[in-house]
DNA sequence: TTGTAAGCGTTATCAC
DNA sequence: GTGATAACGCTTACAA
C-alpha cells in the first residue's frame, strides 16, 4: 500500500474529501454516520494529514523559530539556555506548534539569512538576544512574521518582550550583603550593551543608597557573562582591593570564576569573603560551597515569551506586552556575615 | 505589492513559470539572457521561493528533527547537550538543512507522538538517547524516514551511529589514576540500560587487569548522570570506605556532586582525594578544583551525526555505519599522586 | 449535509 | 531553450 492521501481515504470512506477534511479538523456539518465512517477508515490505514500540503492551503505551518547568539562555549554550556529554550519548547507543544532552534554566528549568517527570509515555513520568531534581535527585525519587520523578544530592548518598543524584573534581582542581592554587614562590595556586570545591566546596576546601586551610603564606583565593572571574565575580575580585584569582602555578581557562570579565583588565593568562602550570584542555574547549588543566588524563572520566561508570540501569531494582543517576572533570593552557603 | 510569487516574476522578467524555476534551482537549458532578466527581477522585488510549496513538489523538506528526552534539570543544564547540539545544528545549516529540537518527556509523549507520525515535514531524524530511540523507531522505522542514533545501540543493528569510545575513555582515566600509586579506587557510572555503561565498566575493570591487580567490585556502581547522584554515593562511600583515596565518575556532572561531598567531609582534593571525570564540559575547568576527565568530541559527535543523516538522506551509505571517536585524557588539578 | 472545483506556489514532464 | 500542463495533498467557498 503506497502513500495514502486524502483522496484515497475519502474513496475508502465512500465519501467526497471535503468530508474527511472537515473530520479531520473537527469542522462543523458533518453526520455523524459519515464522520464515523471516516474515523474508521483513518484509524485503520493510519492515515495523517500532509502537514505540507495542509500548511501550502492554509499558510500557516505551525511552526515557530527560536534565534540564540552562537556565543563562547563556556556561556552555552551552562544551562540557561536549555531551561529557556525548555520552557519554549513546551509551551509550544502544548498549544501545537513545533520550534526550530538556530545558533546566530557570524560564519552562519548568510544561510541564517535564507532561513529567516523564507519567513513561509515560520509562523513566528522568538529572539533570545539582542544581537540576534536587530538581525531578525530587520528582516521581519516588514512582512507580518510576529516576532518575541526574551529580555526588553528599548529599541523595538512595538515588539512583545519578556524579562525579569533585573532592577529589583540586583537590589536585593546587594541587600542581602548590606544586611550581613558588608561594605566593601563588588559588582561585576555582564554585558555593556543591553537594558538589562543598566536595571541591574541601578537596583545594585539604590540598595545602597538606601541602606544610607553609596557604592563605590570603583568597584563595579562591566565585562561578559563567562566563568572567565569572573575569574579574571576577581583575580584583579584580590590583589588592587584588599578590603573588598563580598562580590555580586550578574550571573551563576560570572560567580563560578570568580570562586574559583577566590580558591586559588586561599580565600575561603564565606567564611573570609561573600559571593551572590544571579540567574539560580541548576548547576548552582552544586558549586561550591553551594551559592547564594537571585533566582530567576527562566523556564517561566521561556513559557511566557512562548505565550505572547502564540498569541500574536493569532493577534491576541492588540498592545505589545513587555512582562516583567519576579526573582527572589536564594540564600544558600557563599554568603555569611562580615568578620571583622 | 502584495505577495509575490513565482508567476509573478515570471510576468515581470517575460519569461514562463518554468523559465525561473530553473534559474533559481541553476538547472540547465536556460539562456544567459534569460537567466539575467530572471536574476535581476529576483533581485529587484527580493524574491524567494516558498519553501512550503516546493516541499510540497519535491516531497523533502530540508528539515530533521532532534530528539532528546528531557531528563532532569540538572544534567539537561549541564552543557553536554548544548554542544551537542550546537555540532549538529551548524553542520545541517551548512549543509542547507533547519533542525528542530524536541525534548521527550512522558507528559509530552502524543504531542510528540503527532509529530513524529507527521514524518512529512522531516526529512530525518536523530536521537540523542536510547528512551527516544524506543519510541522514535517504533514510529518510523517502516517508513522511510532516515535515524541517526547518538550512543550505539545493539538493539538497532541497521541504525547509523555514532559514539566516543567509551572503553578507551573509561581505561585512560583508570590507568590515570593507577598510575599515580592509587589502588583503593571508586567507579560511579551513569545508566544501567546502555551499552556506553557496560563499555565503560570494561575499560575500567581492565585497566586494572593490566596492572596487575583487579578492580574492587564494592567499589563499583550505577546510578545516573547527575550532580546529585555522585553526591550521594560519594557521602556514601566516605563513610563506608575510608581507605578509598581515589574516584572515577563517568560524567562530569556526577564529578561535581562527588567534589561537593568530598568539600563538605573536609577532604581535600586532589591532596586527599584524587577524582576523575568523564565529557570535559567547557564547566569542569572551572570546578574547585579545575577537574582532570575525559575529553569527549561532544560537538564533534554531534557533527558526525548529522552528516550520516544527511548522506542517509542522500542515500549515500550502503551499510549502516557505526563510528567511534576518540577521547582524551586532560589532566588539570582534581588528581595526584597517593599520598601514602 | 455533501460534493465540486478552485486555489496555495512550487517542480517536473513533455511537446514544441 | 522555452512554455504549457499536470502533479504534490490539502482547505474552503460555493453550489447542489
Amino acid at each position: 500500500m503506497d502513500r495514502l492521501n486524502i483522496d484515497k481515504i475519502a474513496k475508502l470512506a465512500h465519501v467526497s474529501r471535503s468530508v474527511v477534511s472537515r473530520v479531520i479538523n473537527n469542522h462543523p456539518n458533518v453526520s455523524e454516520e459519515a464522520r464515523q465512517r471516516v474515523l474508521e477508515v483513518v484509524e485503520k490505514y493510519n492515515y495523517r494529514p500532509n502537514s505540507v500540503a495542509r500548511s501550502l492551503a492554509t499558510r500557516s505551518t505551525y511552526q515557530i523559530g527560536v534565534l540564540t547568539s552562537r556565543i563562547s562555549e563556556e556561556s552555552l554550556g551552562n544551562g540557561y539556555w536549555s531551561l529557556l529554550y525548555l520552557g519554549i519548547f513546551e509551551e509550544c507543544i502544548r498549544r501545537g506548534y513545533y520550534v526550530h532552534l538556530s545558533f546566530y554566528s557570524s560564519s552562519m549568517a548568510g544561510e541564517l539569512h535564507q532561513y529567516l527570509l523564507n519567513e513561509h515555513h515560520l509562523d513566528g520568531v522568538i529572539c533570545l538576544n539582542e544581537e540576534v534581535t536587530d538581525f531578525t527585525v530587520k528582516k521581519l519587520a516588514e512582512k507580518e512574521v510576529p516576532i518575541v523578544l526574551v529580555g526588553h530592548n528599548p529599541n523595538y518598543p512595538d515588539i512583545c518582550s519578556v524579562d525579569v524584573n533585573n532592577y529589583d534581582g540586583a537590589y536585593k542581592a546587594a541587600k542581602h550583603l548590606i544586611d550581613l554587614g558588608h561594605t566593601e562590595i563588588g559588582g561585576i556586570f555582564g554585558d555593556q550593551n543591553v537594558q538589562e545591566t543598566e536595571h541591574r546596576m541601578k537596583g545594585f546601586r539604590d540598595a545602597f543608597d538606601d541602606a544610607g551610603f553609596s557604592s563605590n564606583e570603583d568597584y563595579i565593572t562591566v565585562g561578559s557573562y563567562t566563568q572567565r571574565d569572573g575569574y579574571r575580575t576577581m583575580n584583579k580585584w584580590l590583589k588592587k582591593y584588599s578590603e573588598m569582602t563580598a562580590l555580586f555578581c550578574a550571573s551563576d557562570t560570572i560567580a563560578m570564576g570568580a570562586l574559583l579565583a577566590l580558591y586559588e588565593n586561599n580565600i575561603s568562602v564565606p567564611e573570609q569573603f561573600s559571593v551572590v550570584g544571579f540567574d539560580g542555574l541548576p548547576i548552582s547549588r552544586y558549586l561550591i560551597p553551594p551559592l547564594t543566588t537571585v533566582v530567576q524563572p527562566t523556564y517561566g520566561k521561556g513559557e511566557k515569551a512562548a505565550q505572547l508570540l502564540i498569541d500574536c501569531i493569532n493577534n491576541k494582543n492588540k498592545e505589545p506586552l513587555h512582562l516583567d517576572l519576579d526573582p527572589k533570593l536564594l540564600i544558600r552557603k557563599s554568603t555569611a556575615s562580615v568578620t571583622l
